[in-house]
DNA sequence: TGAAATGTTGGGGCG
DNA sequence: ACGCCCCAACATTTC
C-alpha cells in the first residue's frame, strides 16, 4: 500500500514559514502535495489585476524555489478549483487538502462548496487561519455584534488572547511517489506582454525573502522612528511589508511577535496591522461593501460620473503637484505612500465628486499590494460612507498637505520631472508663483505642467455643499 | 488618519 | 505708567 499523499492549496499564503496548512499536511505523515491553482475567473468582479498577477508571478516563482530548497516542488495547474482539486485527488490518491482560508465574500461561498463536495467524496479537508492576527469572528462588541469603528475594536483585540507563535518553516518536505503534472509558471501568463512593470524594483525582492530581508531592515531602524516618518512620502519610513502580507509571503504573526520584543515603540505599527485586521472584520461581516457602501443611504448620493476628469486623475495630471506625484508614482512602480493614498483618494471623492468605487477599481488594477478588504476600506473611509468614517467635511487640501509632508518637495521632484527646478516654496502651488519664478524653472503651465482642473476652494465648497444637501435629504447620512 | 473661520491671549510699539 | 492697537500664536468652533 502506497503512503498517505495530503494536497496542501496555496492560496494567498506563499511561504512555509508558519503556514498552519502545510504543517498540518506534515503532522499527517504522509507525502506532501504542494498545489497551486490559476483561477481568476472564481473571484467574480475583483480579478486579480495587472499589477497583482505581475507581483503573484514573482510570488510563485519565490516559492518553487523555496520548495525545490525543501526537496519538494510545487504544482501549478488552472481552471475550476474544485475539478482541479479533484483531478488531483485521482491521480496522486490524495485522502486530504488542507489549505487557509480567505475572506473575500465570493471565495468564502467557493470554498465552503469545494468543502463539501469533497466531504462527499470522502476526502478530509481542514482549514486553518494564516492571514489574519485575529478571526472576524472572534472579535465582538458586548452586545455580540460586529465592530464598526476601530479604536474599540482594536482595544477589544488586545484584551484577546495574542497570536499564537509563528510555526517553523520544515526544511525538508516528503514528497510523493510520483509527480502529478504541473503547468510552467510561465504558462499561466501573469507577466505583461509588453515590460510596463521596469520601474516596480527587484523581482528578486518580490518573494517571501524580500519579505524576511524588509522586516529586517524595518525592525532594525525605521520602527523606532515609524510615528514620526511614515507620514513623509519622501522617507522610507514604513514598512513596504503590504504586498507580502496580501500574498502571505510573510504571516502577521511573523511580524507581530517580532516587533512586539521591541516592547513601546513598535505600538504604532502594530496597530497598523490592527487596521489590516480590521478590513477583514468589515468585509466578513459585510460582504456587500466592496460595490455598496456600509452606509446605504449613500448609494443615492450624487456622485458625478465624469470620465474626462477620471482619467488626468489616473494619469497624475491633476495640476495639484502632490496628487500627480502619488497617481505616478502608483503608475510607475505598482505601490504609493500611505499619506499620499489618502490625498489623492480625497481629491478623486471630494474635489471631483466622481465615485469611490471608480477608485477603488483603479488602485485596484494598478497596485501590487491591491487587497479586497484593504482596498474597500480604505476607500469607503475617505468617501465618508463606510465603517470609521472620515467625515463628510474633512477634505484635504493637496497643497497644504504637500507643504507639511512633503516640505523639500523630494517627493514631488521625484515624480514630477517638469517640476523639479521650482524652489520649495512654490513647488506646491505653481499656478501662483511669480512669472519670473515660473520662467526660471523652465515652467509653462499649461503646457509643460497642467493648471489646476479645479480651484481648490471652489471643489471644497461644492462638496461640502452636496454632501450639506444629502444630509438634509437623506437625516442622519452623515 | 483636516481645514478654515472665528475667538482668545499676550507681548511689544507707541502716543 | 497707562491704554490702545496690532498681530502672531494658539485654541475653539464649524464645516
Amino acid at each position: 500500500m502506497s503512503k498517505k499523499t495530503a494536497l496542501v492549496w496555496f492560496r494567498l499564503d506563499l511561504r512555509l514559514d508558519d503556514n498552519p496548512a502545510l504543517h498540518a499536511a506534515l503532522k499527517g505523515g504522509g507525502a506532501v502535495l504542494p498545489v497551486f491553482i490559476w483561477a481568476p475567473e472564481e473571484e467574480a468582479g475583483w480579478k486579480p489585476g495587472g499589477a497583482v498577477r505581475y507581483w503573484l508571478h514573482q510570488a510563485l516563482s519565490g516559492l518553487e524555489a523555496s520548495l525545490e530548497k525543501a526537496g519538494s516542488r510545487l504544482i501549478i495547474r488552472s481552471g475550476s478549483s474544485l475539478e482541479v482539486l479533484q483531478q488531483l485527488i485521482r491521480e496522486t490518491q490524495a485522502d486530504a487538502v488542507f489549505w487557509n482560508r480567505r475572506y473575500e465574500p465570493e471565495l468564502i461561498r467557493r470554498d465552503s462548496a469545494i468543502k463539501q463536495a469533497l466531504k462527499e467524496k470522502g476526502v478530509q479537508t481542514e482549514t486553518f487561519n494564516s492571514a489574519v492576527l485575529f478571526e472576524p469572528w472572534e472579535v465582538k462588541t458586548g452586545s455580540g455584534t460586529p465592530f464598526k469603528v476601530f479604536t474599540p475594536f482594536w482595544n477589544k483585540c488586545l484584551t484577546l488572547d495574542a497570536p499564537p507563535e509563528p510555526l517553523p518553516a520544515p526544511a525538508a518536505l516528503p514528497v510523493p511517489e510520483t509527480w502529478p503534472k504541473s503547468q510552467k509558471l510561465r504558462q499561466l501568463g501573469l507577466e505583461p506582454a509588453i515590460d510596463w512593470a521596469k520601474g516596480f524594483g527587484s523581482t528578486e525582492d518580490m518573494t517571501a525573502r524580500g519579505a524576511e530581508k524588509f522586516l529586517k531592515e524595518f525592525s532594525a531602524e525605521a520602527v523606532a522612528a515609524y510615528p514620526e516618518q511614515r507620514d513623509l512620502p519622501a522617507v522610507r519610513g514604513t514598512s513596504r511589508l503590504s504586498a507580502y502580507l496580501h500574498f502571505g509571503q510573510i504571516s502577521p504573526r511573523r511580524v507581530w511577535h517580532s516587533l512586539r520584543k521591541q516592547g513601546r515603540t513598535s505600538a504604532a505599527y502594530l496597530r497598523q496591522l490592527g487596521w489590516r485586521d480590521f478590513a477583514h472584520h468589515l468585509l466578513y461581516h459585510f460582504p456587500k461593501t466592496p460595490d455598496h457602501p456600509l452606509r446605504e443611504e449613500y448609494a443615492a448620493f450624487p456622485w458625478k460620473n465624469d470620465r474626462a476628469s477620471l482619467k488626468l486623475w489616473q494619469r497624475g495630471l491633476t495640476g495639484y503637484p502632490l496628487v500627480d506625484a502619488g497617481m505616478r508614482e502608483l503608475w510607475k512602480t505598482g505601490w504609493m505612500h500611505n499619506r499620499v493614498r489618502m490625498v489623492t483618494a480625497s481629491f478623486l471623492v471630494k474635489h471631483l465628486l466622481i465615485p469611490w468605487q471608480r477608485g477603488a477599481e483603479w488602485f485596484w488594477d494598478t497596485l501590487v499590494d491591491a487587497d479586497l478588504a484593504n482596498n474597500t476600506l480604505g476607500w469607503q473611509w475617505t468617501a465618508g460612507c463606510g465603517a470609521d468614517a472620515a467625515p463628510y467635511f474633512r477634505v484635504f487640501n493637496p497643497v497644504s498637505q504637500g507643504e507639511k509632508f512633503d516640505p523639500d518637495a523630494v517627493y514631488i521632484r521625484r515624480w514630477i520631472p517638469e517640476l523639479a527646478a521650482m524652489p520649495a516654496k512654490w513647488i506646491h502651488r505653481p499656478w501662483e508663483a511669480p512669472d519670473e519664478i515660473l520662467d526660471a524653472a523652465g515652467v509653462r503651465l499649461g503646457r509643460t505642467y497642467p493648471k489646476p482642473m479645479v480651484d481648490h476652494e471652489f471643489a471644497r465648497r461644492r462638496t461640502l455643499a452636496a454632501y450639506d444637501e444629502f444630509k438634509k435629504q437623506k437625516p442622519g447620512a452623515a
